[in-house]
DNA sequence: TGTCTTCATGGTCATATTGCAATATGACCT
DNA sequence: AGGTCATATTGCAATATGACCATGAAGACA
């Protein structure tokens, strides 16, 4: 395998973990899971879509291994399967931080 | 404005960020703009593909508020705007190591 | 002026994503 | 078995994305 192929998937691992966070829904999904866990019924009245277009969207969730289910009955509960997403929202928040101080700088200066 | 609207357009700046990211062409030029700021014909041999690809991806970035340009002569550099990426690669380190341990316990038993 | 380099943009095609409606699956209860 | 609730999957239409080619705009320089 040469150096470039090697790199391209190096990259196209963490992509594809960056496009599963990539839309609203899933988001706010993955930030209500940051409390606890929640079923899909649940989650499909947060977001406020199809129940069948949630989930899609925990399916992309779950394929990027961002979180996991565990049955009870007939209910299925979502959870995160990791406690990293402080250091991505963080890094979010400061890149909107930075935006908003530019806007601000168009505009007063 | 109601607190659904509100909520849907938090998560809507924040997913925009990560969707930017959600490439591997653009990750990588991040990723290389971590140690210096580099013009377009570098990024564009760096990447591998065309050059008007390239730049479509830098636009991207851009618009995200990930990166900045600087002109110089008839060459364009871009510089990341935002030196926070260190939590959104360990993050996403972090979620591949779990994916990682996970597929192995699968083999595993 | 003409040409070369560098980069951005419009056109076009192939593919992926998203959303909803409809249907299927699976668990539980009677 | 039949009924009901909670989820997943499929089909389809609309839209978005990504890649290339061709072209255009702007600076450098003879």
């Amino acid at each position: 395998m040469t150096m470039k192929t090697k790199k391209i998937s190096f990259y196209e691992r963490r992509a594809a973990i960056a496009k599963a966070l990539g839309h609203p829904s899933r988001l706010m999904i993955v930030d209500a899971l940051q409390e606890r866990e929640i079923c899909v019924c649940e989650l499909t009245e947060l977001v406020g879509a199809d129940q069948s277009t949630v989930s899609r969207h925990l399916s992309v969730l779950k394929n990027a291994g961002l979180v996991d289910t565990r049955k009870e009955g007939p209910m299925i509960f979502y959870r995160l399967r990791v406690k990293c997403l402080e250091g991505f929202f963080m890094c979010i928040e400061n890149v909107l931080k930075e935006n908003l101080e530019r806007e601000e700088a168009l505009v007063g200066g």
